[in-house]
DNA sequence: TTGTACGCGTTATCAG
DNA sequence: CTGATAACGCGTACAA
């Protein structure tokens, strides 16, 4: 007992102000932390705001100052770790502070979809929106954002946008990356599993295999590369294709992680041993890397520390608002790869 | 051009009003669908809004009826393809409606969780919220809601409330009946990898462990059980345990996939075949089941619908106010269990 | 440094 | 069936 029981009305600014003996006007002074204001009133008003338990209601504000506090987040990833560590990364960002994260995934190749998006924020006129990849990749999904008056943030893989609206990682290069590294280990017949038509990211991770390829002048054709679409079953299909091939690749490359267990599923239906018959290497560092045996050797992409930026430019746009704000992938080494045999 | 250029002040109640001669109120009837109303001043009203692209302000709306239109998702479960399926069955219920989700995550072994929850829904004021598990487990936290007077619905593999505040499964019965299976495959010597202290989840499913050792009669012990909390690596730990004691089980029942993705890791390193060797049966139907090698037979926990039924329960009261929701889980069957050897 | 009067966009009351 | 008027809780001019 004792308590102040809720449920009855909740107390209010003017409870506050009259229980102190000051205007509203005052309060609200000390809830916005105004400068210019006495020492003792602020201490005599806080005292009371503790008193009675008073909590500025959210919906006053938002519609006083014509802005509420929410974020969305607006995705169509695949991935369920990969969306929840972005959406770890936000919810770090907003901590302490009184914005809250909406989600909000859509549908890729649905035609309303753009309209969906766009119905959503008339309605809930959010603060902002973090666009996650792939749809970050879309255009026309950021113009409506803008043409809308909401601020957006988008991630992506590459410079899509200018560096007040872009956090970025670099897949291209380390994708390269990876790949000399299994040159080092000794191999030169490399495949790849490609990701889906239309992602800007596995576009990204393709070209770093091909710079790669390139510069150690590696065998490359057809053979050698299969096409996924991020999925587990497309990996093991890109698998099946690459490991029948005439000519066997000592190593696969696969886009993602998921693709690369499909692929380490379809070498054990063939009896071969990994990493000793075939090395392979993913890229996320999603959970499933470390779970499945031997841990994929992988490039991990720092998924949550780009949604804490992303977030953070969001709501304080002097956040370093200049650069793209660039993340560098870390390579993983498991167990996944090693020399080629013989 | 022509198109209502957003940006400038988006037009409110009272422009549609003015636009067509009648008063806000009578805006507002048409918007909340009033069944007094003239339905020749309604067509009027709605051609104005059309035209003029009116979108209601859910903020002010909120302001008005005191209460908004926004549900949270309260969690702190370590599996994000669980999170993410419970955030989907939600979206489901609340797709064209005018709820959006929020989301908070929440650490269970913080001492301030509680006070860290009760600041959150004393800020936000939101219409309600879902609890998941484990975290839906507490009580203390639904006594938080309940005194704060937000609409709260539990999610629990347990009769952990009445009928309206719960959502439930039957998890003990579902690993019981996973349990016959493995019994009818002519297994007898069952080990068990137990969840966390202080999950009920956990707890049920060890219930149904023993209540089919008991039932059939089966060995018993120490040596044939472990402990685990839901992890990869703990599923590993255990599973060297069981796997070295001096009579080996044929088979291991763990608690979910992750764990038994663990367990099949440690078999693997110990040179023995799944299934040929070992059985291994899980719980969940994760992703991780299907693709780790060979597939994981399990039990599917049907959370989305679960979850979705929550949701319908929280916006829509009416909505089977009455019984408690019991959602039956599904025993999958695929390539983890055999007959034991010889 | 503090207070007064008014506006934010919507819904509720109650009279017509 | 419809409309004037007053909330809802907070922020901002502008004045004191």
């Amino acid at each position: 007992m004792g308590a102040i029981t809720a449920r009855e009305a909740k107390p209010t600014i003017n409870d506050v102000a009259r229980e102190a003996g000051v205007s509203k006007k005052t309060v609200s002074r000390v809830i916005n932390r105004s400068p210019l204001l006495n020492d003792a009133t602020r201490e005599k008003v806080e005292k009371v705001i503790a008193a009675l338990g008073y909590v500025p209601n959210p919906q006053a504000r938002a519609l006083a100052l014509r802005r509420n506090f929410l974020i969305g987040l607006i995705h169509d990833n695949p991935n369920a770790q990969t969306v929840l560590n972005v959406q770890e990364g936000i919810l770090s960002a907003i901590r302490d502070t009184e914005f809250a994260l909406v989600v909000r995934p859509v549908n890729r190749r649905s035609p309303r979809m753009l309209d969906d998006v766009r119905a959503f924020l008339e309605q809930q006129r959010l603060f902002g929106v973090l666009l996650m990849p792939p749809i970050s990749e879309n255009d026309e999904l950021a113009r409506v954002c803008e043409e809308l008056g909401v601020g957006y943030v988008r991630m992506g893989s590459a410079q899509l946008d200018s560096g007040e609206h872009l956090v970025e990682s670099n897949d291209r290069e380390a994708v390269r990356k990876a790949m000399e590294y299994l040159v080092a280990l000794g191999h030169r017949r490399i495949a790849f599993v490609a990701g889906p038509e239309g992602f800007r990211s596995a576009r990204e991770r393709e070209l770093g295999y091909r710079d790669a390829v390139k510069a150690a002048g590696l065998p490359q054709g057809p053979e050698l590369e299969a096409a996924g679409n991020y999925t587990f079953e497309t990996g093991k299909l890109a698998g099946d294709k690459l490991l029948d091939a005439t000519e066997r690749p000592t190593a696969i490359y696969s886009c993602n992680d998921e693709m690369a267990a499909g692929v380490l599923h379809a070498a054990r239906e063939r009896g071969l041993s990994v990493p000793d018959d075939l090395s392979i290497v993913g890229f996320d560092d999603s959970p499933i890397a470390a779970h499945i045996w031997p841990p994929l050797t992988t490039v991990r992409w720092p998924v949550a520390a780009m949604a804490r930026t992303a977030a953070l430019k969001l709501i304080d746009p002097g956040h370093a608002s200049g650069q793209p704000a660039l993340f560098p992938s870390i390579f993983i080494e498991r167990g996944s790869a090693a020399p080629p045999r013989r």
